[in-house]
DNA sequence: TAGCGCGCTGAACGTTTGTTCAGTATGGTC
DNA sequence: GACCATACTGAACAAACGTTCAGCGCGCTA
Protein backbone atom coordinates (compact mmCIF):
# COMPACT_ATOMS: atom_id res chain seq x y z
CA UNK A 1 0.00 0.00 0.00
CA UNK A 2 2.17 2.84 -1.10
CA UNK A 3 1.18 6.39 -2.20
CA UNK A 4 2.06 7.30 -5.48
CA UNK A 5 2.61 6.51 -9.64
CA UNK A 6 1.94 6.66 -12.61
CA UNK A 7 0.09 3.09 -12.53
CA UNK A 8 -1.64 3.83 -9.25
CA UNK A 9 -4.05 6.32 -10.99
CA UNK A 10 -4.20 4.62 -14.16
CA UNK A 11 -5.72 1.76 -12.01
CA UNK A 12 -8.02 3.76 -10.35
CA UNK A 13 -9.33 5.80 -13.77
CA UNK A 14 -9.79 2.01 -15.28
CA UNK A 15 -11.47 0.87 -12.43
CA UNK A 16 -13.89 3.53 -11.83
CA UNK A 17 -14.65 3.31 -15.31
CA UNK A 18 -14.77 -0.81 -15.42
CA UNK A 19 -16.79 -0.63 -12.21
CA UNK A 20 -19.57 1.70 -13.49
CA UNK A 21 -20.36 -0.40 -16.76
CA UNK A 22 -19.94 -3.90 -15.13
CA UNK A 23 -20.45 -3.74 -11.74
CA UNK A 24 -17.37 -4.23 -9.48
CA UNK A 25 -18.50 -7.83 -8.77
CA UNK A 26 -18.20 -8.57 -12.79
CA UNK A 27 -14.58 -7.19 -12.93
CA UNK A 28 -11.55 -9.12 -12.31
CA UNK A 29 -8.43 -7.36 -11.03
CA UNK A 30 -7.06 -8.98 -14.27
CA UNK A 31 -9.02 -7.04 -16.05
CA UNK A 32 -8.47 -4.08 -14.36
CA UNK A 33 -4.88 -4.09 -14.73
CA UNK A 34 -5.30 -5.10 -18.55
CA UNK A 35 -7.52 -1.73 -18.83
CA UNK A 36 -4.71 0.44 -16.90
CA UNK A 37 -1.92 -1.19 -18.99
CA UNK A 38 0.05 -2.44 -15.48
CA UNK A 39 0.51 -6.73 -14.06
CA UNK A 40 -2.08 -7.42 -12.11
CA UNK A 41 -0.08 -7.70 -9.18
CA UNK A 42 0.63 -3.87 -8.70
CA UNK A 43 -3.34 -3.68 -7.50
CA UNK A 44 -2.45 -5.37 -4.52
CA UNK A 45 0.47 -3.92 -3.83
CA UNK A 46 -0.91 0.19 -4.55
CA UNK A 47 -4.37 -1.05 -2.83
CA UNK A 48 -3.82 -3.96 -0.46
CA UNK A 49 -6.89 -5.38 -1.80
CA UNK A 50 -9.60 -5.07 -4.43
CA UNK A 51 -11.82 -3.95 -1.54
CA UNK A 52 -9.45 -1.44 -1.26
CA UNK A 53 -9.75 -0.13 -4.56
CA UNK A 54 -13.14 -0.27 -4.54
CA UNK A 55 -13.17 1.90 -1.14
CA UNK A 56 -10.27 3.86 -2.70
CA UNK A 57 -12.80 4.78 -5.88
CA UNK A 58 -15.63 5.04 -3.77
CA UNK A 59 -13.34 7.48 -2.15
CA UNK A 60 -12.81 9.49 -5.09
CA UNK A 61 -15.85 9.49 -6.47
CA UNK A 62 -17.29 11.19 -2.85
CA UNK A 63 -14.81 13.63 -2.81
CA UNK A 64 -16.29 15.03 -6.83
CA UNK A 65 -19.38 14.97 -5.10
CA UNK A 66 -18.31 16.94 -2.03
CA UNK A 67 -17.39 19.87 -4.48
CA UNK A 68 -20.61 19.79 -6.25
CA UNK A 69 -22.56 19.62 -3.32
CA UNK A 70 -20.45 22.58 -1.54
CA UNK A 71 -21.15 24.97 -4.64
CA UNK A 72 -24.90 23.97 -4.64
CA UNK A 73 -24.56 25.03 -1.00
CA UNK A 74 -22.98 28.53 -1.61
CA UNK A 75 -25.98 28.93 -4.30
CA UNK A 76 -28.41 28.44 -2.25
CA UNK A 77 -27.05 31.18 0.25
CA UNK A 78 -26.32 33.64 -2.49
CA UNK A 79 -30.18 33.01 -3.32
CA UNK A 80 -29.42 31.90 -6.22
CA UNK A 81 -32.80 29.25 -6.66
CA UNK A 82 -33.57 29.85 -9.93
CA UNK A 83 -32.80 27.71 -13.09
CA UNK A 84 -31.51 24.16 -12.98
CA UNK A 85 -29.24 24.12 -9.65
CA UNK A 86 -31.74 24.30 -7.29
CA UNK A 87 -34.02 22.32 -9.22
CA UNK A 88 -32.26 19.82 -11.05
CA UNK A 89 -29.93 17.84 -9.58
CA UNK A 90 -28.85 16.23 -12.72
CA UNK A 91 -28.13 20.03 -14.69
CA UNK A 92 -26.16 20.41 -11.24
CA UNK A 93 -24.15 17.30 -11.97
CA UNK A 94 -23.73 17.94 -15.71
CA UNK A 95 -21.86 21.03 -14.97
CA UNK A 96 -19.32 19.68 -13.36
CA UNK A 97 -18.76 16.54 -15.01
CA UNK A 98 -17.16 16.05 -18.54
CA UNK A 99 -19.29 14.28 -21.26
CA UNK A 100 -19.16 10.38 -21.11
CA UNK A 101 -18.29 10.72 -17.64
CA UNK A 102 -18.15 7.16 -15.99
CA UNK A 103 -19.44 9.08 -13.10
CA UNK A 104 -23.10 9.21 -13.60
CA UNK A 105 -22.95 5.44 -14.61
CA UNK A 106 -21.03 4.93 -11.19
CA UNK A 107 -23.84 6.95 -8.62
CA UNK A 108 -26.37 4.42 -10.21
CA UNK A 109 -24.30 1.35 -8.79
CA UNK A 110 -23.71 3.09 -5.75
CA UNK A 111 -27.15 3.94 -5.23
CA UNK A 112 -28.79 0.29 -6.07
CA UNK A 113 -25.85 -1.96 -4.44
CA UNK A 114 -27.35 -1.36 -1.11
CA UNK A 115 -24.48 -1.10 0.55
CA UNK A 116 -23.48 1.85 3.36
CA UNK A 117 -22.12 4.11 0.80
CA UNK A 118 -24.41 4.17 -1.03
CA UNK A 119 -27.12 5.62 1.76
CA UNK A 120 -24.65 8.13 2.84
CA UNK A 121 -24.46 9.68 -0.43
CA UNK A 122 -28.55 9.56 -0.72
CA UNK A 123 -28.63 10.92 2.84
CA UNK A 124 -26.50 13.91 2.15
CA UNK A 125 -28.06 15.02 -0.91
CA UNK A 126 -31.57 14.24 0.60
CA UNK A 127 -30.33 17.02 3.26
CA UNK A 128 -29.37 19.38 0.45
CA UNK A 129 -32.83 18.83 -0.86
CA UNK A 130 -34.35 19.84 1.96
CA UNK A 131 -32.47 22.96 2.59
CA UNK A 132 -33.06 24.30 -1.12
CA UNK A 133 -36.82 23.47 -0.46
CA UNK A 134 -36.99 25.20 2.75
CA UNK A 135 -34.91 28.27 0.89
CA UNK A 136 -37.13 28.51 -2.00
CA UNK A 137 -40.50 28.36 0.11
CA UNK A 138 -39.09 31.43 2.42
CA UNK A 139 -38.70 32.77 -1.10
CA UNK A 140 -42.14 32.78 -2.19
CA UNK A 141 -40.88 30.47 -4.85
CA UNK A 142 -43.36 27.71 -4.13
CA UNK A 143 -45.93 26.89 -2.91
CA UNK A 144 -45.86 25.38 1.13
CA UNK A 145 -46.48 21.95 1.51
CA UNK A 146 -47.90 19.59 4.18
CA UNK A 147 -45.21 17.42 4.22
CA UNK A 148 -41.95 19.08 3.48
CA UNK A 149 -39.60 16.12 3.74
CA UNK A 150 -41.63 14.00 1.50
CA UNK A 151 -41.98 16.49 -0.61
CA UNK A 152 -38.31 17.36 -0.65
CA UNK A 153 -37.64 13.45 -1.42
CA UNK A 154 -40.04 13.33 -4.04
CA UNK A 155 -38.37 16.24 -5.66
CA UNK A 156 -35.17 14.45 -5.54
CA UNK A 157 -35.87 11.09 -6.00
CA UNK A 158 -37.59 11.81 -9.12
CA UNK A 159 -34.44 13.82 -10.42
CA UNK A 160 -32.01 11.18 -9.57
CA UNK A 161 -34.40 9.04 -11.59
CA UNK A 162 -33.58 10.35 -14.75
CA UNK A 163 -29.97 9.66 -14.14
CA UNK A 164 -30.53 6.09 -12.76
CA UNK A 165 -32.67 5.29 -15.75
CA UNK A 166 -30.65 7.51 -18.28
CA UNK A 167 -29.91 4.71 -20.64
CA UNK A 168 -33.65 3.47 -20.86
CA UNK A 169 -34.96 6.79 -21.12
CA UNK A 170 -32.34 7.92 -23.71
CA UNK A 171 -33.39 4.97 -26.08
CA UNK A 172 -36.75 5.61 -25.41
CA UNK A 173 -37.23 8.83 -26.22
CA UNK A 174 -34.94 8.88 -29.04
CA UNK A 175 -32.43 11.59 -27.24
CA UNK A 176 -30.00 11.52 -24.51
CA UNK A 177 -31.62 13.22 -21.25
CA UNK A 178 -27.76 13.77 -20.14
CA UNK A 179 -27.46 15.80 -23.56
CA UNK A 180 -27.62 19.54 -23.29
CA UNK A 181 -30.62 19.20 -25.81
CA UNK A 182 -31.98 16.42 -23.92
CA UNK A 183 -31.77 18.21 -20.59
CA UNK A 184 -33.58 21.03 -21.93
CA UNK A 185 -37.03 18.53 -22.72
CA UNK A 186 -36.98 16.90 -19.48
CA UNK A 187 -36.83 19.85 -17.31
CA UNK A 188 -39.24 21.96 -19.96
CA UNK A 189 -41.43 18.86 -18.69
CA UNK A 190 -40.68 18.57 -15.62
CA UNK A 191 -41.23 22.52 -14.70
CA UNK A 192 -44.40 22.62 -16.17
CA UNK A 193 -45.66 19.91 -14.19
CA UNK A 194 -44.25 21.14 -11.17
CA UNK A 195 -45.49 24.73 -12.08
CA UNK A 196 -49.22 24.02 -13.71
CA UNK A 197 -49.79 20.73 -12.89
CA UNK A 198 -50.76 17.72 -14.92
CA UNK A 199 -54.16 16.68 -13.34
CA UNK A 200 -56.88 18.52 -13.28
CA UNK A 201 -58.91 18.74 -9.84
CA UNK A 202 -60.46 15.20 -9.40
CA UNK A 203 -64.04 15.77 -7.68
CA UNK A 204 -63.91 13.15 -4.78
CA UNK B 1 -31.88 -29.68 -18.98
CA UNK B 2 -34.76 -30.88 -17.21
CA UNK B 3 -38.74 -29.84 -16.44
CA UNK B 4 -40.38 -30.64 -13.48
CA UNK B 5 -38.94 -31.76 -9.85
CA UNK B 6 -39.57 -30.27 -6.32
CA UNK B 7 -35.97 -29.12 -6.79
CA UNK B 8 -36.23 -27.27 -9.39
CA UNK B 9 -38.80 -24.69 -8.20
CA UNK B 10 -36.62 -24.74 -4.94
CA UNK B 11 -33.57 -23.54 -6.75
CA UNK B 12 -35.73 -20.65 -9.00
CA UNK B 13 -37.28 -19.45 -5.67
CA UNK B 14 -33.93 -19.51 -3.78
CA UNK B 15 -32.28 -17.79 -6.92
CA UNK B 16 -34.53 -15.29 -7.24
CA UNK B 17 -34.15 -14.55 -3.47
CA UNK B 18 -30.84 -14.35 -3.33
CA UNK B 19 -30.27 -12.65 -6.93
CA UNK B 20 -32.62 -10.04 -6.02
CA UNK B 21 -31.00 -9.36 -2.90
CA UNK B 22 -26.67 -9.76 -3.53
CA UNK B 23 -27.10 -9.52 -7.97
CA UNK B 24 -26.35 -12.86 -9.65
CA UNK B 25 -22.69 -12.02 -10.01
CA UNK B 26 -22.31 -12.27 -6.42
CA UNK B 27 -23.93 -15.14 -5.87
CA UNK B 28 -22.36 -18.89 -6.37
CA UNK B 29 -24.07 -22.03 -7.55
CA UNK B 30 -23.12 -23.61 -4.36
CA UNK B 31 -25.18 -20.45 -2.66
CA UNK B 32 -27.92 -20.57 -4.20
CA UNK B 33 -27.83 -24.89 -3.87
CA UNK B 34 -27.68 -24.62 -0.70
CA UNK B 35 -30.24 -21.99 0.42
CA UNK B 36 -32.57 -24.52 -1.67
CA UNK B 37 -31.35 -27.42 -0.20
CA UNK B 38 -30.13 -29.50 -3.13
CA UNK B 39 -26.58 -30.70 -4.67
CA UNK B 40 -24.81 -27.90 -6.84
CA UNK B 41 -24.54 -30.17 -9.26
CA UNK B 42 -28.56 -29.99 -9.63
CA UNK B 43 -28.28 -26.70 -11.17
CA UNK B 44 -26.72 -27.19 -14.23
CA UNK B 45 -29.11 -30.76 -14.52
CA UNK B 46 -32.08 -29.04 -14.55
CA UNK B 47 -30.96 -25.33 -15.87
CA UNK B 48 -28.23 -26.86 -18.25
CA UNK B 49 -25.66 -23.52 -16.83
CA UNK B 50 -25.79 -20.74 -14.63
CA UNK B 51 -26.60 -17.98 -16.72
CA UNK B 52 -29.17 -20.55 -18.04
CA UNK B 53 -30.90 -20.43 -14.14
CA UNK B 54 -30.43 -16.62 -14.50
CA UNK B 55 -32.72 -16.46 -18.07
CA UNK B 56 -35.24 -18.61 -16.37
CA UNK B 57 -35.19 -16.17 -13.40
CA UNK B 58 -35.90 -13.58 -15.69
CA UNK B 59 -38.49 -15.54 -17.72
CA UNK B 60 -40.38 -16.50 -14.28
CA UNK B 61 -40.40 -12.66 -13.36
CA UNK B 62 -41.64 -11.32 -16.63
CA UNK B 63 -44.33 -13.53 -16.37
CA UNK B 64 -45.30 -12.01 -13.55
CA UNK B 65 -45.12 -8.77 -14.63
CA UNK B 66 -47.25 -9.83 -17.81
CA UNK B 67 -49.76 -10.50 -15.52
CA UNK B 68 -49.95 -6.93 -13.76
CA UNK B 69 -49.23 -5.36 -17.31
CA UNK B 70 -52.81 -7.36 -18.89
CA UNK B 71 -54.61 -6.01 -15.69
CA UNK B 72 -53.93 -2.68 -16.35
CA UNK B 73 -54.30 -2.73 -19.34
CA UNK B 74 -57.84 -4.25 -18.76
CA UNK B 75 -58.74 -1.33 -16.03
CA UNK B 76 -57.87 1.18 -18.91
CA UNK B 77 -60.05 -0.07 -21.14
CA UNK B 78 -63.08 -0.09 -18.94
CA UNK B 79 -61.96 3.56 -17.98
CA UNK B 80 -61.06 2.80 -14.83
CA UNK B 81 -58.68 5.61 -14.63
CA UNK B 82 -58.73 6.63 -11.49
CA UNK B 83 -56.86 5.78 -8.15
CA UNK B 84 -53.91 4.44 -7.67
CA UNK B 85 -54.19 1.70 -11.14
CA UNK B 86 -53.46 4.62 -13.75
CA UNK B 87 -51.12 7.15 -11.38
CA UNK B 88 -48.95 4.70 -9.73
CA UNK B 89 -47.25 1.30 -11.17
CA UNK B 90 -45.62 1.24 -7.63
CA UNK B 91 -49.23 0.85 -6.14
CA UNK B 92 -50.43 -1.67 -8.90
CA UNK B 93 -47.00 -3.67 -8.25
CA UNK B 94 -48.01 -3.89 -4.88
CA UNK B 95 -51.70 -5.26 -5.34
CA UNK B 96 -49.91 -8.00 -7.22
CA UNK B 97 -47.16 -9.09 -4.71
CA UNK B 98 -46.59 -10.62 -1.26
CA UNK B 99 -45.54 -8.73 1.39
CA UNK B 100 -41.91 -9.31 1.64
CA UNK B 101 -41.30 -9.93 -2.20
CA UNK B 102 -38.29 -10.39 -3.73
CA UNK B 103 -40.05 -9.38 -6.85
CA UNK B 104 -38.74 -5.27 -6.61
CA UNK B 105 -35.45 -5.90 -5.56
CA UNK B 106 -35.10 -7.67 -8.81
CA UNK B 107 -37.05 -5.06 -10.90
CA UNK B 108 -34.71 -3.07 -9.43
CA UNK B 109 -31.39 -4.87 -10.80
CA UNK B 110 -32.95 -5.77 -14.05
CA UNK B 111 -33.31 -2.09 -14.90
CA UNK B 112 -29.79 -1.17 -13.40
CA UNK B 113 -27.80 -4.57 -14.93
CA UNK B 114 -28.22 -2.57 -18.64
CA UNK B 115 -28.48 -6.03 -20.23
CA UNK B 116 -31.57 -6.16 -22.58
CA UNK B 117 -34.24 -7.86 -20.32
CA UNK B 118 -34.45 -4.58 -18.28
CA UNK B 119 -34.54 -2.61 -21.54
CA UNK B 120 -37.46 -4.87 -22.75
CA UNK B 121 -39.57 -4.37 -19.56
CA UNK B 122 -39.13 -0.85 -19.22
CA UNK B 123 -40.41 -0.39 -22.61
CA UNK B 124 -43.51 -2.53 -22.32
CA UNK B 125 -44.22 -0.51 -19.14
CA UNK B 126 -43.68 2.47 -21.34
CA UNK B 127 -46.20 1.74 -23.47
CA UNK B 128 -48.13 1.35 -21.18
CA UNK B 129 -47.14 4.49 -19.11
CA UNK B 130 -48.16 6.32 -23.06
CA UNK B 131 -51.41 4.33 -23.23
CA UNK B 132 -53.04 5.38 -19.55
CA UNK B 133 -51.75 8.91 -20.17
CA UNK B 134 -53.97 9.01 -23.68
CA UNK B 135 -56.70 7.61 -22.11
CA UNK B 136 -56.90 10.33 -19.04
CA UNK B 137 -56.35 12.80 -21.61
CA UNK B 138 -59.18 11.45 -23.34
CA UNK B 139 -61.14 11.62 -20.41
CA UNK B 140 -60.63 15.22 -19.80
CA UNK B 141 -58.59 14.03 -16.34
CA UNK B 142 -55.48 15.68 -17.42
CA UNK B 143 -53.82 19.29 -19.50
CA UNK B 144 -53.09 18.63 -22.36
CA UNK B 145 -49.20 17.98 -23.10
CA UNK B 146 -47.04 19.75 -25.61
CA UNK B 147 -44.55 16.43 -25.69
CA UNK B 148 -46.62 13.32 -24.38
CA UNK B 149 -44.08 11.15 -24.54
CA UNK B 150 -41.81 13.01 -22.61
CA UNK B 151 -44.90 13.69 -19.98
CA UNK B 152 -45.20 9.91 -19.79
CA UNK B 153 -41.71 8.84 -19.50
CA UNK B 154 -41.50 11.69 -16.55
CA UNK B 155 -44.48 10.37 -15.02
CA UNK B 156 -43.49 6.53 -15.29
CA UNK B 157 -39.76 7.14 -14.13
CA UNK B 158 -40.56 8.96 -11.17
CA UNK B 159 -42.77 6.38 -10.31
CA UNK B 160 -40.25 4.11 -10.99
CA UNK B 161 -38.18 5.75 -8.71
CA UNK B 162 -40.05 5.44 -5.51
CA UNK B 163 -39.25 1.50 -6.58
CA UNK B 164 -35.51 1.85 -7.16
CA UNK B 165 -34.78 4.16 -4.27
CA UNK B 166 -37.24 2.32 -1.59
CA UNK B 167 -34.72 1.41 0.50
CA UNK B 168 -32.85 4.97 0.78
CA UNK B 169 -36.01 6.68 1.06
CA UNK B 170 -37.46 4.35 3.70
CA UNK B 171 -34.48 4.77 5.99
CA UNK B 172 -34.77 8.55 5.55
CA UNK B 173 -38.19 9.43 5.74
CA UNK B 174 -38.60 6.73 8.38
CA UNK B 175 -41.72 5.03 6.59
CA UNK B 176 -41.59 2.15 4.22
CA UNK B 177 -43.01 3.88 0.62
CA UNK B 178 -44.07 0.41 -0.55
CA UNK B 179 -46.12 -0.22 2.50
CA UNK B 180 -50.04 0.80 2.61
CA UNK B 181 -49.09 3.93 5.21
CA UNK B 182 -46.22 5.01 2.75
CA UNK B 183 -47.64 4.38 -0.10
CA UNK B 184 -50.24 7.07 0.90
CA UNK B 185 -48.21 9.53 2.25
CA UNK B 186 -45.75 9.58 -0.51
CA UNK B 187 -49.00 8.97 -3.49
CA UNK B 188 -50.79 12.24 -1.61
CA UNK B 189 -47.85 14.37 -1.95
CA UNK B 190 -47.44 13.04 -5.26
CA UNK B 191 -50.93 13.75 -6.27
CA UNK B 192 -50.88 17.48 -4.59
CA UNK B 193 -47.78 18.09 -7.10
CA UNK B 194 -49.00 16.77 -10.27
CA UNK B 195 -52.69 18.28 -9.63
CA UNK B 196 -51.80 21.59 -7.45
CA UNK B 197 -48.62 22.22 -8.67
CA UNK B 198 -45.31 23.14 -6.79
CA UNK B 199 -43.40 25.80 -8.39
CA UNK B 200 -45.38 29.58 -7.98
CA UNK B 201 -45.47 31.32 -11.98
CA UNK B 202 -41.86 32.45 -12.55
CA UNK B 203 -41.79 35.85 -13.69
CA UNK B 204 -38.73 35.37 -17.14
C1' DT C 1 30.13 4.64 -7.54
C1' DA C 2 28.01 2.23 -4.04
C1' DG C 3 23.77 1.77 -1.59
C1' DC C 4 18.95 2.17 -0.94
C1' DG C 5 13.92 2.93 -1.76
C1' DC C 6 10.20 1.94 -4.40
C1' DG C 7 7.19 1.44 -8.54
C1' DC C 8 6.59 -2.46 -10.97
C1' DT C 9 6.78 -7.31 -13.01
C1' DG C 10 5.95 -12.42 -13.75
C1' DA C 11 5.48 -16.74 -11.95
C1' DA C 12 3.44 -19.17 -8.58
C1' DC C 13 0.18 -19.98 -4.64
C1' DG C 14 -4.23 -21.74 -2.52
C1' DT C 15 -9.12 -21.01 -2.98
C1' DT C 16 -13.38 -20.68 -5.26
C1' DT C 17 -15.72 -20.83 -9.40
C1' DG C 18 -19.05 -23.38 -12.81
C1' DT C 19 -19.36 -27.76 -14.70
C1' DT C 20 -18.88 -32.94 -15.60
C1' DC C 21 -19.82 -37.61 -14.68
C1' DA C 22 -20.41 -42.12 -12.72
C1' DG C 23 -23.59 -43.76 -9.77
C1' DT C 24 -27.91 -44.22 -6.45
C1' DA C 25 -32.79 -44.10 -5.46
C1' DT C 26 -37.48 -43.87 -6.80
C1' DG C 27 -41.70 -44.18 -9.37
C1' DG C 28 -44.20 -45.47 -13.51
C1' DT C 29 -44.86 -48.92 -17.47
C1' DC C 30 -44.81 -53.45 -19.73
C1' DG D 1 -40.82 -58.66 -11.16
C1' DA D 2 -37.85 -56.65 -14.79
C1' DC D 3 -37.15 -52.41 -17.07
C1' DC D 4 -36.34 -47.76 -17.98
C1' DA D 5 -36.55 -42.89 -17.28
C1' DT D 6 -35.21 -39.34 -14.37
C1' DA D 7 -34.62 -36.44 -10.12
C1' DC D 8 -30.73 -36.24 -7.52
C1' DT D 9 -25.97 -36.86 -5.19
C1' DG D 10 -20.82 -36.52 -4.26
C1' DA D 11 -16.40 -36.56 -5.90
C1' DA D 12 -13.62 -34.74 -9.20
C1' DC D 13 -12.35 -31.46 -12.89
C1' DA D 14 -10.22 -27.34 -15.36
C1' DA D 15 -10.42 -22.54 -15.30
C1' DA D 16 -10.46 -18.21 -13.07
C1' DC D 17 -10.15 -15.85 -9.00
C1' DG D 18 -7.46 -12.61 -5.51
C1' DT D 19 -3.13 -12.59 -3.52
C1' DT D 20 1.97 -13.48 -2.41
C1' DC D 21 6.73 -12.96 -3.23
C1' DA D 22 11.39 -12.88 -5.10
C1' DG D 23 13.49 -10.04 -8.13
C1' DC D 24 14.20 -6.20 -11.73
C1' DG D 25 15.14 -1.35 -13.04
C1' DC D 26 15.33 3.30 -12.18
C1' DG D 27 16.11 7.52 -9.50
C1' DC D 28 17.57 9.13 -5.37
C1' DT D 29 21.31 10.44 -1.59
C1' DA D 30 25.91 9.85 0.24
Amino acid sequence: MTTSGPGRDAILLAALELFARHGADAVSVRDIAAAAGVAPSLIPHHYGSKAGLRAAVDDHVSTIFDGVRSDALVEIARGDLTGASAGSFAALLLRHLPPGSPIPAYLRRLLLAGDPAGHHFYRQWHELSLAALEAMEAAGLTRASADREARAAFLMVNDLAMILLHDHIARTLGIDPLSPEGLHRWSAEALDAYTHGIFNEEKA
